[in-house]
DNA sequence: TCGTTAGATTTAGCGTATTAAACGATCCGC
DNA sequence: GCGGATCGTTTAATACGCTAAATCTAACGA
């Protein structure tokens, strides 16, 4: 049902495949390893549990595998959001922005951005 | 540093210890059980590694343990909603609320309030 | 008193995320 | 052709979260 329930360097690999819309496990390696140290093996069974789980698929490319992603962000992100509203909030969005507004600092910059979102709203 | 990164159903129970100030196991069961089937012995044990990280604390009363929380939901809900912002939203606040606002249903109620809590904003 | 009940504690198994070494196959440069 | 580099695969180990039976212990009731 939760199809889409990542770990935190599952979701690491995701973005990155969502960035680059497919990229090797080198590639991947390489992007990691920008922010922090990872084993390349260790990506490699990561990017295996993800497709064992549905999330990506590869293709073969001489004798690399060309790996992309089979869930949009969009998506994951909705999932992870719902969860976040359902588990922690009761699925009130409005307690959510209010404890946003509340305790994250948001620039009056943001501010405008989020009430013009909101003027948009059918 | 996480102090607070909890399981859906530590956090079941930390919700009941928040609405309740304070319980027993049984309480917490049988409350859990109301929702949904949990065994007594299985909330024994998560109350145990809730006490183990420091989320709760208890005292002894007669022969029996009352529990009580050590965190507060608001520094709870604070580090949950700060995770998802920071993995999956990369810290930008004003792109959660635009997902928030495109992707789910939000009645016109709803908005009005959420517009009536930005006006409010310094 | 003594069995029943209701606590707490011990122990254990399953699933998944993360980590990475070890191994085998293949290719590229020399 | 050979050795190192590069891929993918296999295998393990650690750490949690969740689950709950089994067991120990203390109180309660008849």
């Amino acid at each position: 049902m939760t199809a889409t329930r990542l770990g935190r360097v599952q979701l690491l690999i995701m973005q990155t495949l969502w960035n680059k819309r497919q990229a090797t496990a080198r590639d991947i390696t390489d992007a990691l390893n920008e922010s922090e140290p990872i084993a390349h093996s260790t990506v490699q069974t990561l990017l295996r549990t993800l497709e064992d789980k549905g999330s990506i698929a590869h293709k073969s490319e001489g004798r690399t595998f060309v790996f992309y992603p089979l869930v949009a962000e969009d998506k994951y992100k909705r999932s992870a959001t719902r969860d976040l509203l359902d588990r922690v909030f009761g699925g009130d969005v409005a307690s959510l922005v209010a404890h946003l507004l509340k305790n994250e600092k948001i620039s009056r910059k943001e501010l405008r951005e989020i009430r013009q979102l909101i003027d948009e709203q059918p």
